[in-house]
DNA sequence: CCATCAGCTTTTTTT
DNA sequence: AAGCTGATGG
């Protein structure tokens, strides 16, 4: 696509802010109209008219997207040496650099969610919160929005007033202190640091923002607070900011994101220049019309048209199957019609709400011998044997971090067990030193017997050997830890070879970081990949058809594009409902995103009955079907006459729930009792004003209740 | 110490 | 359906 088509409706002054003049530039661009190309466009104008790339700093909102861009910006003809990153990895840069909050080290280690889950759960023990009110996920979440927030621990204990607020504010506190002891970082610390570095240290502030007299941010509509702290600070000193995005395609408010960031740009920077991209040049205009009536139904929201440029196309299918095996089939025989006709595979793509419904799809996919790639699958550097090779490595770099030191001392059997690391911990805690330490030490060890304390020191002997090695290539020293640490050994052992094989795929990206890089390190290298998802491996070359989250289709397009499950419960999320209309509008915007990837051909279905965690149920078409306009079964006529074959071969009255015009409650949901206090439903019994319900109530009891008698409210 | 198994919960989306 | 926890026995 031109630069001059994308711009094509701008004035001239317009356009000459897009490329070339300096202070605050809004973008608002909708879907498909190039916006991408417009920041690519503006770095390489900017490098033609004498900016040093070095002094551009342009983020994205997924690393592949830096990566793309990276190459972009190259095919233009401009010099490389720009900074292009994720705000995280920009910010795990900046730390290393200029220090991260007192006490890190620059070999911090990023703990991941399961890291991180690991940590919190340690720290409500360490509060003895016996409660189902603090449940791991729950407070890891909780912690997380406050850090989104920019709100510390000593902060949100300052403003804490009820129970809640208190036992939170003291796992809070707890977990920032677990980190910290283990010199690591979580995902939303990288931001937050950097975030207060940038607040507190003026000197800082101003050398970075003399550093990048240029910013641009790409899906700004998805930004949380700390981020727009962040990108204010960066641009203090030149208020040379470009942001773009569309506050329609906002789908991550569950992390924080506010879309009141873009909303309220035009406040923060008075002077700014606002233009406003409507065309289209991704959709045809069937599928456009229909995107477009999805997301008129959206009440918080500025009106904006898509308006179409290409001819008209194929009209949008819309199609209801009896389950979801059927469904993948009727794909899958799509896929091949497609093919046959000389369609290319890598020009279609499947997007669902959840991953768990990859599977069918992969099933049909697999026995019609159609090539696939799967985004974010079983996630790679989530496996065991990954995580379990990267934890020696972590501890080589960060001797600190106890997490990975439990990790590794546990890949594989060696004499060390639950009872030794216990009293090692305890060892540990009271002369405060690190596991890795402690263990060194173990000789002074006295609660454990020798045997256990020898195999102890060997294995903190193992890591004296690689201490210095840190700063060398990553692949050579994973190869030799993988060999030389029992893990190669065990495996083979085991007589696990997919475990092997994963090894040696690590050991080879390992290899390529080492190759691609200027100056490698094992650090660099792990705070690298820590930052990396299986959504970067995404190929758009890899002759496959791609099967995908609707989260995971954000920012790319395809020829044909399949949407499945659009189902009540599915999308929108049934775990979205709680939580009130404005997560309900969000769906709704994911529903939108996965719609606008769609260039020529656009499949939406839904299915009758759908096997969910393990049960089989009745399915209600999305609200959102027939907002673009479909006149299949309405809800007020569905055939019930399969209901009784249905309860018949053993389903549960609960199943039906969804297609009564009375329901009132779903199981999950979380209600309040006066007498019996909190519960969740367990199962809700559709008999219109006699309807059942059956609670599990916090104390543990399960009571089944007449719903007109018991008097429940709706929690939130 | 470690392997195994039954029984339990848990289940969105991701940097 | 799948993953985790805690108990059991070798």
């Amino acid at each position: 696509m031109d630069i001059n088509t994308i711009l094509n409706g701008l004035t001239d002054s317009q356009r000459k802010a897009v490329l070339h003049r300096d202070g605050p530039l809004l973008v608002l661009a909708g879907p498909g109209s190039g916006k991408t190309r417009v920041i690519t466009c503006r770095i390489a104008a900017l490098i033609d008219s004498g900016v040093y790339p070095s002094q551009i700093c342009a983020i994205t909102f997924t690393n592949k997207a830096a990566e793309e861009m990276r190459q972009r910006v190259l095919a233009s003809g401009a010099l490389a040496g720009c900074h292009i990153s994720t705000f995280h990895s920009l910010c795990v840069q900046i730390l290393r650099r200029y220090g991260g909050p007192a006490g890190i080290e620059p070999f911090f280690s990023i703990y991941d969610q399961s890291d991180q889950l690991r940590c919190v759960k340690e720290a409500i023990t360490a509060c003895q919160v016996a409660s189902s009110n603090f449940t791991p996920a729950r407070m890891l979440y909780f912690i997380s929005r406050l850090k989104n927030d920019l709100e510390d621990d000593q902060a949100f204990a300052a403003r804490a007033d009820d129970f809640f607020g208190k036992t939170a504010a003291k796992i809070y506190t707890k977990y920032q202190q677990i980190l910290r002891k283990n010199q690591a970082l979580d995902f939303d610390d990288l931001l937050v640091q950097t975030a207060f570095l940038l607040r507190d240290f003026p000197d800082v502030r101003y050398t970075l923002s003399r550093r990048f007299r240029y910013l641009l941010i790409d899906e700004y509509q998805d930004t949380n607070h700390a981020q727009y702290q962040i990108a204010r600070g960066l641009a203090s000193e030149h208020s040379n900011i470009c942001v773009t995005g569309d506050p329609d395609q906002s789908i991550y408010r569950w992390r924080g994101a506010d879309i009141g960031n873009i909303l309220a740009f035009e406040k923060d920077w008075p002077h700014a220049v606002v233009v406003k991209l409507e065309e289209n040049f991704r959709s045809s205009p069937n599928i456009l019309r229909k995107a477009d009536r999805l997301i008129a139904a959206n009440q918080k929201r500025k009106a904006k048209t898509l308006i179409p440029t290409r001819p008209e196309g194929e009209e949008v299918q819309i199609r209801v199957c009896e389950d979801e095996s059927e469904e993948a089939g009727q794909v899958a025989e799509d896929v091949l019609q497609t093919l046959a006709a000389g369609g290319d595979p890598r020009d279609i793509a499947v997007f669902y709400r959840i991953n768990a419904m990859s599977r069918p799809i992969e099933e049909a996919f697999i026995r019609a011998k159609i090539p696939y790639q799967m985004i974010r699958g079983v996630e790679f550097y989530e496996r065991k044997e990954i995580k379990d090779l990267l934890s020696y490595l972590k501890l080589i770099v960060n001797p600190a971090d106890n997490v990975s030191f439990l990790r590794a001392v546990g890949t594989h059997s060696r004499g060390i067990g639950g009872k030794t690391v216990q009293r090692l911990q305890e060892f540990a805690d009271r002369y405060g030193l690190a596991l890795l330490e402690a263990a060194g030490q173990a000789h002074r060890l006295d609660t454990a017997p020798a045997s256990a304390r020898q195999r102890l020191v060997e294995f903190a002997q193992f890591f004296g050997r690689f201490a210095n090695e840190a700063k060398g290539q990553a692949s050579e020293l994973m190869d030799s830890v993988f060999a030389e640490s029992g893990m190669a050994e065990a495996l083979r052992a085991a007589g696990d070879d997919e475990a092997i094989e994963n090894i040696n795929e690590l050991i080879n990206s390992a290899a390529e970081y080492d190759r691609s890089t200027e100056e490698p390190s094992l650090l660099d290298y792990l705070q690298t990949i820590a930052l990396y998802s299986d959504t970067d491996a995404y190929d758009p070359n890899a002759g496959r058809v791609s099967l995908m989250t609707l989260h995971a289709a954000k920012g790319l397009e395809f020829g044909q594009v399949f949407i499945l499950g659009v189902e009540e419960g599915i999308l929108p999320h049934e775990r979205s409902m709680e939580g009130g209309p404005d997560e309900f509008e969000e769906e709704r915007r994911l529903f939108f995103v996965g719609m606008t990837r769609a260039k020529d051909r656009l499949t939406i279905s839904h299915v009758r009955h759908r096997v969910l965690r393990g049960q089989y149920l009745r399915t209600v078409p999305s609200p959102f079907l027939y907002e673009i306009g479909y006149a299949g079964q309405s809800s007020g006529a569905v055939d019930f006459s399969d209901d009784w074959e249905h309860l018949e071969e053993g389903g549960t009255t609960s199943e039906r729930a969804g297609i009564s015009g009375v329901r009132k409650y779903v199981a999950n949901e979380l209600v309040e009792h006066e007498k019996f206090g909190l519960g969740r439903i367990k199962e809700f019994l559709d008999l219109g004003e006699n309807s059942i319900v059956v609670v599990r109530f916090n104390s543990g009891k399960t009571k089944s209740l007449m719903l007109k008698y018991a008097n429940l409210t709706k929690v939130r």
